[in-house]
DNA sequence: GCCAACGTTGGC
DNA sequence: GCCAACGTTGGC
């Protein structure tokens, strides 16, 4: 049983660095490049093993929620960030006391096709969705239990939200 | 490629 | 602690 209910999240990916089909393909990855405190905090204080995710593609033509993913672990230094040849290296950080962390996230189903912005956007039962507020730019956010089930409703998804 | 919005850095 | 300068995000 879990300690508490679950929560729900979306993350951003540019498809041309990392994609819904990269992960599908990968089964799992670890969620690097994280170098935003709101997100690391997210990330380090409130996810938890099996907290489901909208997998979004951002800077991509279209943008727009692309699957299902699933928290995979529990939180950990993000090791891009000692790795000197890494763009994410940071002199700042020392294994110490470091700095970025980041949790797995699993694969769990791809949309057959993506919802598009527009269409989030357009949707009354979206309304207040943190993603679709003017100038919010977050690249890890949760979700209303509300609006994950609807965004899964309008994608057609497999996965079920109790 | 443009640029609005926002976050971070660093001088003072 | 303020805030200008700078860098990044991400839609368009």
């Amino acid at each position: 049983m879990p300690s508490r209910p679950r929560k729900y999240w979306l993350m951003k990916s540019e498809p041309d660095v990392y994609s819904i089909d990269h992960l599908a393909k990968d089964g799992k990855a670890e969620w690097d490049g994280i170098r935003n405190y709101q997100a690391r905090n997210f990330m380090r204080d409130e996810m938890k093993v099996g907290d489901l995710v909208i997998f979004y593609h951002s800077n991509a033509k279209p943008p727009g929620a692309a699957g299902v993913a699933r928290v995979a672990s529990a939180p950990y230094p993000d090791p891009t960030q000692f790795q000197k040849k890494s763009k994410y290296f940071d002199a700042k950080s020392s294994k110490d006391d470091p700095r970025w962390i980041l949790v797995d996230v699993e694969f769990v189903e791809r949309f057959d096709e993506l919802v598009g912005l527009g269409d989030l956007k357009g949707d009354p039962a979206l309304e207040g969705m943190l993603l679709i507020q003017k100038g919010q730019r977050l690249s890890i956010q949760p979700v209303d239990k509300k609006h994950f089930k609807r965004v899964l409703t309008v994608a057609g998804a497999k996965t079920k939200v109790s």
